[in-house]
DNA sequence: AAAACCTCCGAAAGCGTTTTCGGTTGACTA
DNA sequence: TAGTCAACCGAAAACGCTTTCGGAGGTTTT
């Protein structure tokens, strides 16, 4: 209660400067072992705090950190913010650092903040995700001398730092594990390439079929909103096929559940006719009825790694070039990946195989 | 780039002082009309930003509420999160308020954030959520003479300020729904009745059947854990009662979904033998193969609500006990409340009606 | 024994605002 | 015409801390 105890009571009672006590605080090299000790003691005894805004400005740094949420599109987003930011903050913390969210509405939105940023350097980094193949953000940032690290890469992002999961090695090996079950039609259904992330599972599941010595086949790379809407229009779309594919790789699970709700429509059996795989390895996936075959990213880290990069990069410790790191995506054997059945069932069927096919030839 | 623009370049280029900038700037009253625009422009054209650490620190305020993370035990939080923390950040950016986020790893953390707040006073306020029955934070928290506003109630919270949803009104009116469809044996799954949401929402189901006419039968009061296992095992022990329940109100959609996954098991359908309704209206409901009915609660305007509370209360513009909201939660009808069947099918049901009962006889 | 060198601490100048308190104008009353 | 009262603005003291600079004392070198 009453008032805050500040550096001049603990400097008086000590009959030390103002000066000696903040370096004691601070661990200054020219203070002796001894007042240090002392200064801590007394500070500690009165529950000594330093008030946060004296010392930025005096110090011209704010120890504090933004994290720039998505803009409010998809809500794929919602699942993980809370873990990544709750990483950040726990990581921010222990280090007596502060998190503050910014949640700009709109893309100028953004820029505002930036430009903010720039001038009153109140925040001394930044954290940004969702990241778009040719995301603008990157150059602005570096244009404006703002330290900021990425969850999630772009095409030019040789010299700045980022955590990203392998992306397309996921889905190389998503493909590669249909591939080992025996499925030889193995469709994509992927997400705006806008996304970078989009992009790049596409590539592995093109990776991964050529890797396995399967054809590609263009009709079997389907494009779609991140929305359990978009993936059963595009099942839909694949479900119109003349040679249906025995699986399909998923940009994420909730699109994956959109396809299995599309494949039951269609009076099929995700996990049976068609094989299902999707990414994200939500806990909602084990709950569905074939439970949903997935690939899990780390992320309950990616919050933590994020802070302690970007605090390195604000203190200079490091480069950002030196501030990369790949992650793995574990594949989580659930009940929707299981070998091909030898005959097709149900009704559809009966278009199946009828035509040569337009482009290399669909083996079986 | 360069120099950020200070207070003093503006004086100096309009030959007054800075003080009377900073009032021009402040729309004090004292000064003129004029003087404010030609100040005013300046400070457009020159892109001032006013350093956020110095004002702070000269006025004595921080401009800044905090959002206390709930302690990361279970997973049903972090749907809503993100919606949350985001309708916070937008409500406050559109005041220039900075929206920082705490996150304690347990109680003893949570307790020395409190204290550093209440001694430096660099947040101005805070939202807490996840309340428990009986919140202990509500004390402490008015004790150290920081404002706050809850996302929910507690046991004493007459004069604190919170938002919250009418659980007990909903899950009435959820009772009141499966009555009105025939159904007689109506269950319920509750939560830890730590949380007070769980214990108003146990009340709401005991209020409705009473309200339709129903005896209230203890067996069919089930407490369990929130999750997908939690929901799973509760039905177990509710299907091996020897008269079957024909309805269950469900704590959470993700128990619900878990007690879902029991009624399959035991060989019976979701939404046949046994209706089934959730609480929170997650989308992934939807999602489910009878898709789940369920009640939502407005969780998009929460946020901006808690952050407007939150800044009348910390400027004084009201008295705590002035600010408590509550919001109705809506029926979602899916596919998973119907009329009961006359006959139970399936092998459990020859224990059925054998017995008497306990309890006041459950008709039918 | 003088010079050079540490070790440790105090003085003081900021950091960029806010805010109180007078003081200077000119207009308006009496 | 003196007095009153607005309307406006400047001076200056905070706000609580950091950080540079220099100096006093003692210790080691030459």
């Amino acid at each position: 209660m009453g008032e805050p105890t500040k550096l001049k009571v603990i400097a008086e009672r000590l009959n030390l400067s103002e000066s000696t006590v903040s370096r004691a605080l601070n661990d200054y090299q020219d203070i002796s072992v001894r007042t240090k000790k002392l200064v801590r003691d007394v500070a500690q005894e009165l529950g000594y705090e330093p008030n946060m805004h004296a010392r930025r400005l005096a110090s011209g740094k704010s120890d504090t950190i933004g994290y720039v949420m998505p803009s409010q599109d998809g809500q794929l987003t919602e699942t993980f913010l809370g873990e990544l930011i709750a990483g950040l903050a726990t990581a921010l913390a222990g280090r007596s650092w502060d998190l503050t969210v910014l949640a700009p509405n709109n893309v100028e939105e953004e820029m505002e903040i930036f430009q903010k940023i720039a001038r009153t350097r109140h925040l001394s980094g930044l954290v940004i995700s969702r990241t778009h193949s040719d995301d603008p953000r990157f150059r602005i940032l570096q244009d404006l001398d703002i330290p900021f690290v990425s969850h999630g890469r772009s095409n030019d992002c040789a010299d700045t730092a980022w955590i990203d999961v392998d992306n397309e090695g996921a889905f190389a090996e998503m493909t590669a594990h249909l591939a080992g079950l025996g499925h030889s039609r193995i469709a994509h259904i992927g997400g705006p390439s806008l996304y970078n992330f989009a992009r790049q599972r596409a590539e592995g599941w093109r990776r991964g079929l050529s890797e396995a010595g399967l054809d590609f086949w263009p009709d079997y790379g389907e494009t779609t909103e991140l929305s359990f809407e978009g993936g059963r229009a595009a099942m839909q779309r694949l479900l119109k096929l003349e040679t249906l594919p025995t699986a399909v790789c998923c940009v994420s699970d909730v699109v994956a559940i959109g396809a299995m709700q599309a494949i039951r429509e269609a009076g099929f059996h995700p996990g049976r006719e068609i094989s299902i795989i999707g990414y994200d390895g939500l806990d909602l996936g084990a709950w569905l009825d074939p439970p949903l075959t997935t690939m899990r990213q780390p992320l309950q880290s990616a919050g933590r790694m994020l802070a302690d990069m970007l605090i390195k990069l604000v203190e200079g410790d490091t480069r950002p070039c030196d501030s990369q790191e790949l992650f793995r995506a574990s594949l989580v054997r659930r009940g929707t990946a299981n070998p091909p059945i030898t005959e097709l069932a149900k009704e559809p069927a009966q278009a199946r195989q009828s035509k040569t096919g337009n482009s290399g030839g669909v083996p079986l």
